[in-house]
DNA sequence: TATAAAAGTTAGGTAAGTCTAACAAAATAA
DNA sequence: TTATTTTGTTAGACTTACCTAACTTTTATA
């Protein structure tokens, strides 16, 4: 049986590992920094997940799961998603709200009540905020994408996720008049300071880096044929 | 703001007094029974609620709550009570399971939360085992009911709750093949051992005090006359 | 009404999960 | 390759919510 605590442990080095295509280990430093708690706190709480089997870790070296902890790390994240997609689709609280309260409803499940929910919501692909949701095993496919800082002048694109969920950031995409599976022209960026011009819904905005980092795009062609990655 | 272990206490000292016809204060043996803890930890916590302002005590003296205290326990169980819908309703969970999972959701919320909940779930005003459900006040109306065993022999019934939530208990109605809105005719009581014989459906069953005394009756004038308390 | 039983309190202890402060190791740069 | 910075660890402390054991107050009973 994990506690809270630590399941979000798992949780966030799953978030840090796997679901970021970088290394899949992560240093104490790091991951306190994520978890916004101190490094003397996650020192002691990851020889305690490594005791129970869930990471690899030896002292002063980094982080990565075990079979076990991936498992145990992707289902927190699918009952979160899962329970993401409940409150905005069923309860309509805005996708600004979800977040926090997904945060608490992750902690609380058995198989069983997981599995009916997904079942009652339509077995969904992802959620409000585009990501995909684990099965219930722990996989997860991860579509191919690409941030809207990295996208190609001139190009059409669809927006398919947003990678972060604070209420500042989502505010502010809505804001603009944007919505997950917009489509939006890449119209120019500017080389000296990053900002891009978007084109969408017949308008133009300019982003910052800081935002077009936090987009997921994909490209047309990629929609159709699924190993495109241009 | 209210911890987890806070709110149960208000929620069992709503149990204890309002939700119970008798006394409005209880004792903290009584309650810390009830709560499945020792009397000690009960004595301290008592008077942390007493110093937030939620019930009234003194050293020595019993529990009842303010107005605050009673309003905080309310929502706790309306909370509760919504959950257990929820899962009955849209989950498919069996009745005898919604407990356990619900004691965990009632501390996740918002006030705007559990109102989109109620909304969703169509205002329902009892939960799966009968039991009415507090409005977003803390306000709740308990319509007259007696126990089966203070039933009267030759009359008929309709159950419309049951008092106990334990599996065994649940369990146990459904094999007789009860149900909440059935009903029922009290056939004879054995004054000797208590043990009483019901009709419903076409079948004879006999069922110990025990039993009955956890099975909520309304007679059928009840149910028409509001005032009729039969 | 004295005494036994029941009810309630206090003191001191535990475990989980957090913290700060001081220290140690590893990585990086001079 | 030594010094500095970054990263990670250890020790000791705090809070919440529990516990046990010993004690006190209140209530019930003989």
């Amino acid at each position: 049986m994990l506690s809270n605590a630590e399941e979000n442990y798992l949780k966030s080095i799953v978030q840090l590992t796997i679901l970021t295509m970088g290394s899949d280990e992560v240093g104490v430093n790091k991951l306190a920094e994520y978890l916004s708690l101190k490094p003397a706190t996650v020192s002691d709480m990851v020889r305690k997940l490594r005791d129970k089997g869930y990471i690899n870790y030896q002292k002063y070296g980094k982080v990565s799961l075990t079979d076990d902890g991936k498992k145990a790390g992707m289902l927190v994240i699918r009952r979160h998603r899962l329970w993401e997609t409940f409150l905005h689709e069923k309860l309509e609280c805005p996708w600004d709200e979800v977040h926090d309260l997904a945060e608490r409803l992750e902690h609380v499940h058995t198989r069983k009540l997981m599995d009916q929910l997904d079942k009652f919501l339509g077995y969904p692909e992802f959620d409000p905020h585009g990501d995909a949701i684990p099965d219930s095993n722990g996989n997860i496919v991860i579509p191919f994408r690409k941030t809207l800082a990295e996208g190609e002048v001139k190009k059409r694109y669809k927006v398919i996720a947003v990678a972060d969920e604070s209420v500042d950031f989502l505010r502010f995409f809505d804001k603009l008049g944007l919505k997950i599976n917009d489509e939006i022209e890449l119209v120019e960026r500017n080389d000296f300071d990053g900002l891009i011009t978007l084109r969408f819904s017949g308008q133009s905005v300019v982003v910052s880096p800081k935002f077009s980092e936090n987009v997921y795009i994909v490209c047309a062609k990629c929609l159709k044929a699924k190993d495109c990655q241009c």
